[in-house]
DNA sequence: GTCTATAGCCCGATAGAC
DNA sequence: GTCTATCGGGCTATAGAC
């Protein structure tokens, strides 16, 4: 693996656990196993690093989130989308970012972050407009607004998770959407 | 107001806006516009006046949470205090720490936030039952589950508001929450 | 209780040899 | 392409006068 993979996947992984701020060009290179010389002359600075390694990370994050397009009926795909296991107490590796002052500053990383915000959000709105067309959910739904209330589930899921240090508070979080969802679709039924 | 009220209220501001890293002593001496033998007076560093600020600010917090516990019924209750007006391109104030590395690591300051977020679904898991036992929600509602899906929708708003600079998809996944309580509730109905 | 001066360290970045 | 040496500056904290 080269010098520069090496740089941004060091990067990435002190991004998730230590934040924009706390991540010193130093902590990067002792990570990789590359000395200063090197990493300047790959990148420009501790800037052009971040963006490079927050793209790839986001490309990762957006590969996962096929489970929303694969098989099964639209409202089976999103119940399981939701209750796929994620590192509830480690936070999101992209959600988490929003949170960074010093990121969400940054316009560079930022649209990094929104962009990646749009497209899963979009993957939401097509499954549950999916789900209004095969009456599994009430016409009435409105697929913007249930798309960013899921999210919302899962994002604070995991603010849950991290306030209280446990898994737990997260995986209750979904199950509780799961079980709206449930009755919003038995809700269809009894209007048929 | 005293040297040390302005010090602990600039630390909660300036925690707020750019996180404990990103925070340094220097800063909140300046903002508070008191000189720095005056702040290792008063405290014993930049730990113990995070600890104070943050503090501090969770009472404020848990203050606004009162809208829960008025007039009206349980779950009016819970869609008023739900659709709050709430500064989502900001942050929450509590919320945003669990994001912040420094701060969960921090035994003491990880406590202070963890409390309050027990103490906020507390009085989630209280109205849920009350408005199961008024029959406005179905029998088979978990209380606890549901108190963490609520203050995911909460907590996850502020991430995507921040994720698109706009508080727009925070409003959208708050009025997608109500509209799923609103169809539990109509499944109540249905089963009489 | 508040101030200024200063310590020792790490920050992010650059220079220049190899 | 990678290294070591070094810069100017900000960091958190301490010392000690007033």
């Amino acid at each position: 693996m080269s010098s520069r993979d090496q740089l941004t996947g060091a990067m990435a992984d002190l991004l998730w656990e230590r934040g924009y701020a706390a991540t010193s060009p130093r902590d990067v290179m002792a990570r990789a196993g590359v000395g200063q010389g090197s990493m300047y002359h790959h990148f420009s600075g501790k800037h052009e690093l971040a963006v490079e390694a927050l793209s790839a990370v986001v490309g990762e994050v957006m590969g996962e989130s096929s489970l929303l397009q694969g098989e099964g009926s639209p409202l089976e795909r999103m119940k399981r989308y939701l209750s796929a296991p994620r590192p509830g107490t480690q936070g999101c590796r992209v959600g988490r970012m929003t949170q960074d002052p010093q990121v969400v500053s940054d316009p560079d990383l930022l649209s990094i972050v929104s962009g990646a915000f749009e497209a899963m959000l979009g993957r939401w709105e097509e499954t549950i407009t999916a789900a209004i067309e095969a009456g599994e959910l009430p016409r009435s739904t409105d697929p913007a607004e249930l798309a960013r209330t899921l999210a919302a589930v899962i994002q604070g899921g995991y603010v849950l998770a991290r306030a209280g240090g446990d898994q737990g508070p997260m995986d209750a979080a979904i199950r509780g959407a799961v079980a709206l969802l449930d009755a919003a679709h038995a809700s269809v039924r009894a209007d048929r």
